[in-house]
RNA sequence: GCGCCGAUAGCUCAAUUGGCAGAGCAUUUGACUCUUAAUCAACCGGUUCCGGGUUCGAGUCCCGGUCGGCGCACCA
């Protein structure tokens, strides 16, 4: 019979260093009683040797006929059965720390196997639907998500520390905002009403700050209709996070300084290798305008004041369509992206982005037509995007119309007018800065993977044909 | 959404030009008192992803579909 509970003391790991300079052949009166997977199994007649895992690491299980009882159903275990195990520690003559099993219990039976126990399970559709199993038979699997949840401890660790507040918002929500994406829509049976799920928590975080919490963060997923690739999950993780008080400046310190902390929170260091090259977080990362970065690489002064027409034909000559509604603002963006953004690898703050792609960020002063926005960019990849938030309900009013413009024209990712968002600014935004982080692409760079469905317990995946019928 | 590639035993993979569908591991059985992916022996194991087609004969060639990987598009 399968016992309600075990009795357990002591990790494998626990095992391996504390009894790390037993000698070869040495027996302890110490008794410890240890559980997990048996991992593999070598059995020599009356003696039978298993390897247990646990959530730790490994540890050697010695049974011996005249000691261990049921010593031949032992000898008969399913690999990636779960066991408890009690006895001494002992260091066999071979020189392998051993728990030497006076008395043992099967927890849980492995009705299926764990793969080869060599190769594992490589074949990606069973590694991502059954997650479970690929876990268990790929220890590099674990180590990659590990590392994915150790990043949200750091991240919490950091925000708390700073003396920001976690709140929740809402995930379904009348209108899609805060983004520029195509949402999922759902249902509500009771209110008969149509919602999208968010695309970003983004304003109702600032009404958050306008109801006076002046230093919020969330933590949470947020889901956009679009393709699937190894850089894209349906639903994702961000971190976005409002204080008040601060402009563009301070966030990018902030920025900087979390995620390199993250770094060496979860890695021990800011200086790694990502897909085999190196790559350091360490800060300060550099700052350069948008508009800086696209001339370098372009060969020629280029701006925001740049005739739009001159911005088209450059896009043009690098083959991208451009879209007749794009003013030269959108014509910079696209070329920074088309000339610039593959190439940036460590991380680097690009700041003063147009006003006309950032709808939610508040106007330089020196320059109407440029916005205090930052991204940052490491990888090749946006891995964060801040800004001094805009707080003039006016001016807000006027950029929500022009993305009703947009939309008129046939943009399906243009934002919608938030007439409760321009009234919770009219009750009064005090100077704020925001900060949204990618934290799926943040964790993809601290584990070393390169496909997005590695550092997500559960990707999302095409349903199999017959499942999921209600 | 488009393009390229892939799917063979529970797992990892073979299969020559279109010619009897195989191996290792796992499972089962046997031997073995210090193994380390233990070893040795025996047995078992198949809708070759699904559906059509060509052919005397298809894992292999053709068409359609499913799921996945990568690239592009979209985007974070």
């Amino acid at each position: 019979m399968i016992p309600y509970r075990y009795e357990h003391t002591t990790f494998a790991r626990q095992i391996q260093e504390n009894w790390a300079t037993l000698d070869a052949g040495a027996e302890t009166a110490d008794e410890v009683s240890v559980a997990g997977r048996v991992m593999l199994l070598r059995v020599q007649g009356k003696l039978a040797f298993a390897t247990l895992r646990d959530s730790s690491g490994e540890v050697q299980l010695f049974a011996l006929s005249a000691v261990t009882g049921e010593f031949d159903e032992f000898s008969h275990l399913h690999l990636g059965d779960w066991i408890g195990a009690r006895g001494v520690v002992v260091r066999t003559k071979r020189g392998e720390i051993s728990v030497k099993v006076a008395s043992w219990v099967r927890l849980a039976e492995a009705r299926h196997n764990f793969g080869d126990k060599w190769a594992g399970i490589s074949d990606f559709d069973v590694r991502y639907r059954h997650r479970e199993a690929d876990l268990w038979a790929n220890p590099d699997s674990r180590d990659s998500l590990q590392r994915r949840f150790a990043v949200l401890q750091a991240i919490r660790r950091r925000c708390w520390d700073q003396g920001f507040v976690e709140v929740e918002t809402p995930i379904l929500n009348a209108i899609a905002t805060g983004a520029a994406a195509r949402p999922f829509v759902t249902h509500h049976n009771a209110l008969d009403s149509e919602f999208f799920l968010r695309i970003a928590p983004e304003l109702w975080l600032k009404r958050l700050v306008v109801g006076g919490f002046e230093r919020v963060f969330e933590l949470g997923r947020v889901f956009r209709n679009e393709g699937v690739s190894p850089r894209h999950n349906p639903e994702f993780t961000m971190l976005e996070l409002y204080a008040a008080y601060w402009n563009v400046a301070d966030m990018m310190d902030f920025t900087e300084a979390l995620v390199s902390a993250v770094a060496l929170d979860v890695l021990g260091t800011t200086d790694t290798t990502y897909q085999e090259r190196s790559f350091s977080f360490a800060a300060p990362w550099p700052r350069r305008s948008m508009a800086d970065l696209t001339s370098h690489a372009l060969g020629e002064d280029v701006s925001v004041h740049t005739p739009r027409e001159h911005l088209a034909q450059l896009l043009d000559d690098r083959g991208v369509a451009v879209h007749e509604s794009w003013g030269a603002g959108r014509c910079l963006a696209e070329l920074f992206e088309a000339t610039c953004e593959q190439d940036l690898w460590d991380p680097i703050f690009v700041t003063d982005f147009p006003v006309e792609v950032s709808p939610l960020a508040r106007r330089r002063a020196d320059d109407p037509e440029l916005t205090e926005r930052f991204e940052a960019y490491a990888a090749g990849r946006e891995l964060a995007n801040g800004f001094s938030e805009l707080n003039d309900p006016d001016d807000q009013r006027t950029r929500f119309e022009e993305q009703a413009r947009l939309a008129a024209a046939g943009d399906d990712e243009a934002m919608a007018i938030d007439e409760d968002y321009i009234r919770a600014l009219e009750w009064g935004l005090p100077p704020t800065a925001g900060l949204g982080v990618g934290v799926d692409r943040l964790a993809m760079l601290i584990a070393d993977e390169s496909n997005i469905r590695e550092i997500i317990a559960f990707p999302t995946l095409k349903p199999l044909p017959g499942a999921g019928a209600v």
